[in-house]
RNA sequence: CGGUGAGUGGCGCAGCUUGGUAGCGCACUUGUUUUGGGUACAAGGGGUCGCAGGUUCAAAUCCUGUCUCACCGACCA
């Protein structure tokens, strides 16, 4: 490709609603322009990558066995009746209506389509197991977008679904998507995890997510250093601490604590926060809608904060979680809930498994502004995991101690079971030629997420540094004042017309601009290998090459260039 | 959805307080210059100031309404 006669359109400033490296940069580099929120027009260079990380998921699943198809965007409303999803999705549904006022939704996950495709196609367990897949737009009304392609509306999407007799069968596809993902994240070129996940509101309950290590993700992903052992810190689980500490025996005393605060009151006396309680206080679940006005009280160590979604699967909370606000928690205890004791309170009490292993702690006296040191639990308390991990808890699995790095999720692997499959009869006949509802797996990978995953691991000051196998090109061209010189010239096609008949993919800066203006543009753009052509290695038939990546220069005879770029 | 802030050529911004009919940098066009890291000079094209209404002789500027966008919180590939 000749800059020429390319849309290039590079930028020297940075449009000033960009906030994360990735969408600056894919703004500068001329890979995406915004629309509307959460909407972008993917140009060529982006498009390129776009393309290059589909074709390298397409051809992973191709070996693992799925079937690609390709299902419409748009789904009738009443699929989506059949399965539940209409009333249970929200407002993130986008949901249309036709010229007849018939309803429809832009799909922003294909569970109901493929269901529904598979129970009229599929009639034996002879044709099971089976995987397809899709990469396809996907819409999602997010609250908010932000972060550009990180998180837009419209947006790539791989997604397989898997069908099986048995939770055996689905157990080994899955682990076969598992391998695939692995192994389509390293030829990607990312530094990624596969961690333990929440299976959310898609139902399942086996569920890994794949995180791509950046400063900037959105996820606290927590990691063993003695073990493999990863989990989103949502999932990871905080063992119960050996009961070592003994109490000192002293009696409970109050303290007045004028400033207000827990946090204060413990500076002011030298109190670690670890050795204090808190408490929050929560719905509890009820099966009665009409008498649910029930509160749960949950206390864990000052030092600690709640995780909410360990929280809301406990059986006598509801879920979702619904925190009570200061005037609700008040009312109920008849003291701000930051003074309420503990140890004497009218509403039941969860405690965290830390917080039970405490001695002599700073908590709540019941009256205002006093809070009580050197406090015991009478009997140690029934405790229950309800807090986020911090780095430095020990891990799950006994070998070492818990990191925590930020991720960005980048694929999802759920078991399904049979939430879909029963919900709209999909099944089959079996070898005994009983009807059988299908057990289900789905996989998902965001792939226009992973462009701006690619770009958060891999830049530097002067722009984007792509991975070989996603570049947009592998190779640019820099001829130095080409106009001005007519062996410039010839030396620069020549290059140009071999590596393209070797398949190389080349961008030619053959533009009339000055060699500054050209390094500028293709390291901001971040094409992996350079050669520039100058009159001063000419003389000497050479030109020069240049790795973006590791900045090494060196020269090179003319005619040993293309077998140079084809052992790259 | 709640909180905050912003809408002025393609991009980044000034002007608004103290109304007088729009300006700067980048980008773009033409010419000269320069030539291994975003060169300099000159000439030029392009906006009616998010939209609607109001006040006024006069509105980017004041008032009202409305739309859009971004950032911070609860959901997600």
């Amino acid at each position: 490709m000749r800059t020429s006669q390319y849309l290039l359109s590079t930028q020297k400033e940075t449009p000033s609603d960009a906030e994360v490296i990735s969408h600056q940069l894919m703004l500068r580099a001329g890979m995406i322009r915004k629309l509307a929120s959460g909407l972008y027009t993917w140009l060529p260079s982006g498009l390129r990558v776009l393309n290059k990380i589909a074709d390298i998921v397409r051809d992973e699943m191709n070996k693992a066995g799925a079937i690609e198809v390709l299902m419409p965007v748009v789904q009738p409303a009443d699929l989506w009746e059949e399965s539940g999803r209409w009333e249970e999705y929200g407002p993130e549904l986008l949901r249309i209506k036709d010229r007849h006022q018939r309803d429809f939704v832009l799909g922003p996950t294909h569970e109901e389509v493929i269901t529904a495709l598979v129970r009229n196609e599929i009639s034996s367990y002879k044709q099971l197991p089976l995987n397809l897949y899709q990469i396809q737009t996907k819409f999602r009304d997010e609250v908010r977008p932000r972060f550009g392609i990180m998180r837009g509306r419209e947006f790539t999407m791989k997604d397989a679904y898997s069908f099986h007799m048995d939770s055996d069968c689905l157990d080994k596809t899955y682990q076969a998507m598992y391998k695939a993902y692995s192994n389509i994240f390293t030829r990607l070129g990312l530094d990624f995890r596969a961690v333990i996940a929440d299976s959310g509101a898609i139902g399942g309950s086996v569920s890994h997510e794949f995180h791509v290590l950046a400063a900037s993700g959105e996820d606290d992903i927590a990691f063993s250093s003695g073990s493999d052992y990863a989990a989103n810190v949502e999932m990871a689980e905080a063992i119960a601490p050996e009961q070592t500490a003994v109490a000192s025996g002293q009696p409970a005393s109050e303290k007045a604590a004028t400033q207000q605060s827990l946090e204060a009151f413990c500076e002011e006396n030298g109190v670690s926060l670890a050795q204090a309680l808190k408490l929050v206080m929560v719905k509890a679940h009820s099966e009665d809608e009409q008498n649910s006005d029930n509160w749960v009280v949950l206390a864990l160590r000052a030092d600690h904060t709640l995780n909410e979604v360990k929280a809301e699967k406990l059986p006598g909370i509801a879920s979702p979680l619904q925190i009570a606000s200061e005037d609700t928690a008040a009312a109920l205890l008849n003291c701000p809930l930051a003074f309420a004791n503990p140890l004497a309170l009218e509403l039941p009490l969860v405690v965290d498994h830390s917080a039970a292993a405490l001695v002599d702690f700073v908590c709540g006296a019941g009256k205002a502004d006093t809070l009580l040191t050197n406090a015991n639990w009478t009997d140690k308390p029934e405790s229950a995991d309800i807090r986020n991990v911090v780095a430095g808890d020990p891990s799950p699995d006994g070998n070492g101690v818990l990191d925590i790095k930020r991720g960005i999720e980048v694929g999802h692997i759920f078991q399904l079971g049979d939430k879909y499959s029963k919900a709209m009869n999909c099944g089959v006949l079996s070898e005994s030629g009983k009807h059988q509802t299908l057990t289900m797996g789905c996989y998902g990978i965001g792939v226009s997420r992973i462009v701006a995953a690619a770009i958060e691991q891999n830049h530097d000051k002067y722009g984007i540094i792509w991975p070989d196998p996603i570049a947009p090109f592998k190779v640019a061209l820099i001829p130095m004042n080409m106009h001005k010189s007519q062996r410039i010239m010839e030396a620069a096609e020549r290059i140009y017309a071999t590596l393209t008949a070797q398949g190389v993919e080349v961008l030619f800066d053959d533009r009339k601009e000055r060699p500054g203006v050209m390094f500028n543009d293709m390291e901001l753009i971040g094409i992996p290998h350079s050669i520039v052509i100058g009159e001063r290695n000419l003389d000497n038939q050479q030109v020069e090459y240049k790795n973006r990546r590791s900045g090494e220069k060196q020269l090179l005879d003319i005619e040993a260039v293309s077998d140079f770029i084809a052992s790259l």
